[in-house]
DNA sequence: TGAGCGTCAATTAGC
DNA sequence: TTGACGCTCA
């Protein structure tokens, strides 16, 4: 055994300590960016396996990401060995899968239900409405899934939604599509996302003695990103861990950037209240970050209203000041931080130890250009790729219909793919006859003879998919994935189509299918059941079964990226991951804070949750950060020239490594320049267009209701814009090259009007005018 | 059935 | 400006 706990105070600096051995009570870790959480975990599993005899299936682990999951689990394998396995070390949803797979059937959820994704519950919902008559142009489908998930969350039924009638159309038929959306997920043999939680709250109410069974087993229940979790998942933890005695939760409310998904932070504010005797544990020594950036972090985040008094601090001190990057546009931008990275990985540094950020993916298109252009290898991160690919669905879904023929979703996704003239008429009609008769999309088909309104050919198709549907469950009858993916590949017709096409799109799309079989292969050899000391005559799943769940569950985990390669991602994306140079782009106003945060429905804890953003994004980096920002950029298509953003001005100037006002340089560029007078930072080019570049961060102060501490509204860069135009106002005269002097009377995106003297009125683009 | 075109909207995103 | 989507026409 690797783990010895008579060494742990030589591994853990003292609140690590403490927080990976208390025990007796609920506990709280507050645990700030890279102060070891994982570590804490791990070895808190470790200790209760170890020292205090828990044997490791009474542990029950949860997560929000599969990665997460797969760290903690690699972790305590190399401090427990195999044991390890038997804990619960998975996301909610996977638990919630588990947990409904075994004893669903107490509440209706059959063993081998579906899980759909959101294209799956898009498409369902689309069919509910039409069957209604609901027009998808009055209501929004996507809109009335968010308010069904949102239900879900809370732990609404659709009666509780009924009860709270709302004025709009979306309002009042929410409760309708809602209650025939579940019917039609629960005759599909399928569930949601947000199901694998609330029917599970559903499944521990009405089944007391399936939740007993589990509270029984469950002596240790552990959460990480505790403040990301929401009402039913906060519930569920209330079910399963009692008075909370073998509760241990960790989190960081400064890092919680998930409100608009449902999470609420109360659930750690308010932990030390909902559990009596709770400890709480701050771990607040860094173990990532240069003292500097930690500081730069630390102003951001100081400024935001409600937070729990903390602040990471490092043996390490000093540190590389921060740079910032003005750009006269995005590209420049793209292009600067594109040298930056070029001259770093050429000093060295590894492509893996590089990131770009980013506030919306929109923003990534640009860098990627500088990028290809600059041939510097990188990576855009994103959640799913592979799977979420139509091709991988469309074979996944004939693999789901060899378990459940039931699922209409599938059924209807594949049921002419490849073409095989099943159109929609036709597919009109035998929905229509499904839902008379009350059967699955798959039986209809089988009955096709029956179904009004077809004809002798459109029957025979219908009936030869569902015998295509028969073979596929034969042939996965014996449970293996491989098997049943390259039956469904080739029984399908689907290989047969692509080859036929020839497109390198279609050989591309193959070669993605018989990637997914290899795969599903390799599944069936590295796959074992998961061991059970509680129920041990439980009849386990299938490798299918277990692959299909991975399918629908797991993201893209294991892709492989060819060679070290610079990352780009958004902010969220960017969370507990960490760097050793950092790059921040749009540090503008209305991009980073977003103009979402900033507009009408936005307010207070809006911009706050964008500032926690904010510090996610620096707290990622462990010895550069580079800001970054453009003094014009287009959004939409229309030019816009944004103000620094708000949190630029929030980082003290020394960060930068600036003493009072400095002179210009060549060598950087770029240079923020304070006014001692004023104490106001400006920004100051160190180009050499002849155009005066100096720019004042601006402070003023929000009028509305009389804020606690003076809300900083706007950070203004004030500016004129040598290149791409200048903030031209109307009535300020203005020189162009041809025309000479005239008086500005319009201005319209990147157009100005000006009227000029013996010229008339002629539209400029703002590049060819100097201001005078 | 699928390509082509007009319309409309426009964070963030995990499972 | 891009993209997603739905509708129309060949």
């Amino acid at each position: 055994m690797a783990f010895d706990p008579s060494k742990l105070p030589s591994l853990l600096n003292p609140e690590q300590l403490r927080a990976a051995t208390h025990t007796g009570g609920p506990l709280l870790v507050l645990a700030g960016a890279g102060s070891g959480k994982t570590r804490v975990i791990t070895y808190r599993i470790a200790n209760l396996v170890i020292a205090h005899g828990i044997e490791p299936w009474r542990i029950l682990a949860v997560t929000f990401t599969n990665k997460a999951a797969g760290e903690m689990k690699e972790r305590l394998e190399k401090l427990l060995g195999p044991t390890a396995h038997e804990a619960w070390i998975s996301t909610f949803h996977a638990t919630g899968a588990r947990i409904l797979r075994r004893d669903g059937a107490a509440i209706g959820i059959p063993s081998g239900f579906v899980i759909y994704d959101d294209s799956d519950q898009l498409a369902e919902m689309k069919r509910v409405m039409k069957s209604m008559g609901v027009d998808p142009k009055l209501v929004d489908p996507r809109k009335v899934l968010h308010r069904i998930d949102d239900a879900k969350n809370h732990g609404r039924s659709p009666d509780d939604l009924a009860k709270r009638p709302g004025y709009d159309e979306l309002s009042r038929l929410t409760p309708e599509l809602y209650r025939r959306y579940q019917k039609s997920l629960a005759a599909a043999g399928a569930v949601d996302f947000g199901d694998l939680l609330s029917r599970l709250v559903e499944l521990f109410e009405k089944a007391p003695d399936v939740l007993q069974k589990y509270r029984n087993r469950f002596r240790h229940v552990l959460v990480d990103e505790f403040q990301d979790t929401n009402r039913v998942q906060y519930r569920l933890l209330q079910m399963l861990a009692g008075d909370g005695r073998g509760l241990c939760v960790v989190g960081d409310d400064d890092q919680a950037i998930y409100r608009w998904r449902g999470a609420d932070v109360t659930n750690l504010l308010s932990f030390p209240q909902d559990f009596a005797g709770a400890e709480v544990v701050k771990l607040e020594q860094n173990y990532r970050s240069t003292q500097t950036i930690l500081d730069a972090a630390h102003a951001v985040i100081a400024h935001n209203p409600t937070r729990m008094d903390k602040r990471l601090w490092t043996e390490e001190s000093g540190g590389a000041p921060l740079e910032l990057v003005v750009a006269r546009d995005e590209r420049d931008e793209a292009q600067q931080v594109a040298d930056r990275v070029r001259a770093a990985l050429r000093d060295g540094v590894d492509a893996a130890e590089v990131a770009v950020f980013y506030r919306t993916n929109a923003q990534s298109r640009v860098i990627e250009e500088a990028f290809r252009l600059g041939r510097i290898p990188y990576a855009v991160v994103r959640g799913r790729s592979f799977y979420d690919r139509a091709e991988v669905k469309d074979l996944a879904s004939y693999l789901r219909l060899a378990v459940n023929p039931l699922s209409s979703a599938d059924a209807l996704r594949v049921i002419n793919k490849p073409a095989r003239g099943i159109g929609d008429t036709t597919v009109g009609r035998i929905e229509a006859a499904a839902e008379e008769w009350g059967v699955g999309i798959v039986d209809a088909c089988r009955q096709s003879a029956q179904i009004p309104g077809l004809n002798a050919s459109a029957q025979g198709k219908a009936r030869s998919f569902a015998q295509l549907v028969g073979k596929l469950a034969l042939e996965a009858a014996n449970g293996s994935a491989g098997a049943a993916a390259e039956a469904a590949l080739k029984l399908s017709g689907l290989e047969d189509a692509y080859l036929a096409e020839g497109s390198d799109e279609a050989v591309d799309r193959l070669d993605n299918l018989r990637e997914l079989v290899g795969a599903a292969k390799e599944w069936d050899q590295t796959w074992t059941p998961p061991i059970d000391p509680d129920e041990p005559e439980a009849e386990g799943p299938t490798p299918l079964a277990a692959f299909l769940e991975q399918l629908a569950l797991l993201g893209d985990a294991d892709e492989k990226i060819a060679g070290p390669k610079v990352a780009l991602m958004t902010l969220h994306a960017s969370k507990g991951l960490e760097f050793e140079r950092v790059f921040l782009t749009g540090m503008e106003e209305t991009v980073f804070p977003h103009s979402r945060a900033l507009g009408d429905e936005g307010g207070i804890e809006e911009v706050a949750e964008e500032r926690r953003l904010c510090y996610v994004g620096f707290t990622r980096a462990k010895r550069r950060l580079v800001l970054s920002l453009a003094r014009s950029r287009v959004l939409f298509g229309n030019l816009r020239f944004n103000e620094a953003s708000r949190f630029l001005g929030e980082v003290p100037r020394e960060l930068f490594g600036i003493k009072g006002a400095a002179k210009p340089s060549r060598q950087t560029g770029v240079h923020v320049v304070y006014d001692d007078a004023r104490g106001e930072p400006e920004i100051d080019l160190g180009d050499d267009d002849g155009f005066e570049d100096r720019y004042q961060v601006d402070y003023s102060f929000d009028q509305r209701p009389a804020p606690r501490q003076p809300e900083i509204r706007r950070a203004v860069v004030r500016a004129p814009a040598p290149d791409t135009g200048a903030p031209f106002r109307i009535g300020m005269p203005a020189r162009h090259p041809s025309f000479g002097v005239g008086m500005v009377e319009g201005i319209d995106g990147d157009k100005v009007a000006v009227r000029f003297p013996g010229v008339g009125v002629k539209r400029v683009v703002a590049r060819f005018l100097q201001a005078v």
